[in-house]
DNA sequence: TCAAAAGTGTTAGCCATACACCCATGC
DNA sequence: GCATGGGTGTATGGCTAACACTTTTGA
């Protein structure tokens, strides 16, 4: 607030150089990792506060909006290049509260006023992001004091809408799981059809045939056997795929049907 | 600029009372309608200028976003409780550009300075808008000298990225399609099933078999057959038709799958 | 009686679903 | 060899797609 403009990457939230941010707009993340057969995100444990919050941040006035969520993702996550989505804008006059703002500001040394640049109503742009969780380098903000992975059906409490904005982020991905292939950014180089459908399986909450989630994903084309054996259980050892690139990109572009 | 706040529902795009907005937002409906079996937008003819705009506006300080969307349709075409569907954000750097400002405040009266409310960035938040185009009722704005329809394969030369705005639309129009009904705020409240097929072959741009489109759309059982024929023409009455709103909602909100 | 458009019926083929059966491996 | 999990095959039912046939109406 009285300091000038710092431009390294993790100026994110900080709350410093206000006027290097658009007023009033916001962009938040809900990044999806996968883990366990369980679909995770990952949260922002709130500083002076008992709830969590969604890794979010603000739009610096030289950088598009898909930027910033790329950025506020870089920094929480460690990672770019991952499969990320814009699904909604939440505009309500009353999402954010001030009660939960001034909390937030205490621990940080800044002089709360009316009309000040975190005592405003903020529309925030929704965001999902589907990760490679082991790649993760979970790293909370200037208004966080941890970052971590909750599970979907044990989520913590969260600030203004946020759980509202996670729960829309799964409505989104549902819809997008029905034509667009999912699970690149989400997987290793190199995985399963056993955790492939996993991720489906997660997602659309509810068991899926093997044999036929095989042969629909092969015929899909994206998908590249490779004839090496994974090893080491007490069963036959599945194939290991990996994603044609040009082809899984090819379709995230033009989209196909699912029979699910 | 000087004027005080004028809280009529006329005030949309009005260069008055800036302050009663958020800064540096905007909303643009894309409005259908569908007349001559054609597809057409609703857009605004620039004062000042050669080109056109789409219906936008701001969004007041104690309002949703949706609900300045909702004003902006009101104000343009006079309706109200019709489908008004947010569909991306339009976020880059560079997508406003001054030098439009500029002739576009001209007329107004309105002195130009750098870091002004008019020659600022702006995010701005597309909506679609599906209308029965008989009932609207053109109206300008204060930017504007005229409001008409445009077919979609010839629409005129668009400031900004305006155009590129329509096309996206249409792109979410047709993925909603597959899973949401379509038809009730764009059609009269009676309509026979050769009316509604030929909206959904031009949105899809293709040819549908009548006998499976008559049999799907009736599987649905969002529709009401009137025994009352239409008379009038050289040949077999078709029966009319009215959405049973109860079912059509139900379906709008819950999503099914189209076959095409 | 003919043309045009609407209503109804029918068939073939595809595909999702369900399930069965064989293969590989470690204990 | 047996339990476990992976790979592959197949039958059934349902639905789409294509098209044929009948009905209604005004000219």
């Amino acid at each position: 607030m009285k300091k000038g403009i710092a431009h390294t990457t993790e100026e994110a939230i900080q709350p410093v150089a206000t006027e290097a941010y658009l007023p009033g707009l916001s962009v938040d993340n809900v990044i999806f990792g996968f883990h366990a057969d369980q679909l995770k995100v990952l949260l922002l444990e709130c500083r002076n506060r008992k709830d969590w919050m969604l890794p979010g941040g603000y739009i610096r006035k030289d950088e598009s909006v898909d930027d910033a969520a790329k950025r506020v993702l870089q920094d929480r996550s460690g990672l770019k290049n991952v499969y990320l989505q814009q699904f909604s804008v939440f505009g309500e006059t009353r999402r954010t509260k001030e009660s939960v703002m001034r909390s937030a500001m205490k621990s940080l040394d800044i002089t709360f006023k009316d009309g000040d640049w975190f005592n405003q109503r903020y529309v925030t742009i929704g965001y999902y992001a589907l990760v490679e969780f082991e790649k993760v380098k979970p790293t909370p903000d200037t208004f966080s004091v941890s970052c971590a992975w909750f599970d979907l059906n044990a989520l913590p409490t969260m600030i203004f809408d946020h759980k509202e904005i996670v729960e829309q982020a799964l409505v989104a991905l549902r819809q997008h799981l029905h034509y667009k292939p999912i699970g690149y950014s989400l997987l290793p180089s190199t995985f399963t059809m056993k955790s492939l459908q996993a991720i489906y399986e997660t997602i659309l909450q509810r068991k899926l045939d093997r044999s036929n989630f095989n042969r629909k994903m092969l015929s899909l084309g994206i998908l590249e056997k490779k004839e090496k054996l994974f090893t080491g259980a007490a069963h036959k050892a599945p194939y290991q795929y990996s994603f044609n690139k040009k082809e899984y990109f090819r379709l995230l572009k033009e989209g196909f049907g699912m029979p699910f």
